[in-house]
DNA sequence: ACCCGTACTAACCGAGCGGTCGGTTCACTA
DNA sequence: TAGTGAACCGACCGCTCGGTTAGTACGGGT
């Protein structure tokens, strides 16, 4: 009778792929605007202009609707950074491009960032189970940073899990602070925060780093025309 | 008969002054275990090994149990830090001591870290109204490095605002990493974001940053000895 | 004409919430 | 010894929570 999966592998009936998006899509918009406490199937039914029982319909649990609106966030984001970092051509400037990811799409969607943040810290019952607890948070960033260790163009006492923690701190900052004035220029504190990267984590001379010009850019041992 | 201030001006019994502090002491426990929703007045009674009631006797309001709590932890913190800027001889050295002294501070007070940063995006029902909203709350670093920067320390390009921002971002990376692995060692961790910050902010060799010797450490211009 | 699955609603359930209330214990004082 | 107020308990109130259940409107297939 109701719903969301008793048999894992049923296909979804048009309405019910609809009212799903639907659902993930003004829960999305609850948790951001009441927080993950504030957001009860009571508050996420009549933001759909529904029941409670018709969120329950369509989706087995509450932590089931938050659960889909999670993933949904995350996978939006993931895609976002990583075709970013496939377009780069350098190690280094694949950590660039994450940072520029990150605070780019946070930019863009501000919506999503507060599902992201605050589920990293809800150890109440958001049934967010696989949720990246802090020591792996901003591992694929540190991998990067060793990545571009070994292509030495990073220092080579450089601690990269160390710099990941605080150049990922310092995204989140960014981003809170353009959540709570959104008047904050995301475009240039994402210019300073790569900026301090450079001046961090660069070997050879900073000034370059300081006129915003990589030591790959300024002299790349490929072939050398980019349009 | 119930209680907290019926007259604000009434002098507390030692009984009460006891039991506030004891109150006061769990609340900031059940907060760290909980997080604030999951600080309920049943919790807190249980583990003050007293009744609801009893907590409601001696706090007019689960806000006010929890204000409490949240302005105890921030004296402590703004009493430790202000000490330890108060010591600093330079304005750079004022920079130093505050980024040392916040994660110091974290690093010794577990507890406290989630009474504060989870109450910096609690509009739910906290009852905490004076709170920092992001804006200002990395104001008092952002004024610090101005002071560093008119005193010519830091770069003259310098964008004291994202700065502090950026900084106050990794410091409260650098805690956040502690609190879910405290084998963390916040120490060297310390080290690295005043590293950074030097390399970031300080005009001159760089080299001489890397090396954890400051500009004013290597040439004060005044008096010379220190004991 | 009948039925059946889809998509829902209204009403309800038990648990936990913050807070109130009447009453009880007990040290101290008049 | 009687009275008083501080300090506390147990029971309760109204409310919201996540979730259940019985029932219904309706479109399409037989």
């Amino acid at each position: 009778m109701n719903t969301g999966r008793q048999s894992p592998d049923r296909q979804l009936t048009f309405t019910e792929q609809a009212r799903r998006a639907q659902l993930v899509d003004v829960t999305i918009r609850v948790i951001a605007e009441y927080g993950y406490a504030g957001c009860s199937l009571q508050r996420i039914a009549e933001a759909a202009g529904i029941t409670k029982a018709a969120v329950i319909y369509h989706f087995a649990t509450k932590r089931a609707v938050i659960r889909a609106a999670y993933d949904t966030v995350i996978a939006g984001l993931t895609e976002h950074v990583g075709a970013l970092i496939t377009k780069a051509t350098t190690p280094a400037g694949q950590v660039d491009a994450y940072v520029r990811g990150l605070i780019g799409y946070m930019g863009a969607n501000p919506d999503h960032v507060r599902v992201i943040v605050e589920a990293l810290d809800d150890d109440h019952d958001t049934g967010i189970a696989d949720r990246p607890h802090s020591p792996e948070r901003w591992r694929p960033l540190a991998d990067l940073i060793n990545a571009a260790k070994s292509a030495k163009a990073y220092r080579q006492d450089l601690d990269a899990r160390i710099t990941a923690i605080m150049l990922g701190g310092a995204i989140d900052a960014v981003v809170a602070e353009f959540l709570t004035d959104r008047s904050f220029d995301t475009g240039t504190a994402a210019d300073a925060v790569v900026d301090m990267l450079h001046r961090t984590a660069l070997q050879g001379d900073p000034s370059m780093a300081a006129r915003g010009i990589t030591a790959w850019d300024a002299a790349p041992p490929g072939p050398a025309h980019r349009p």
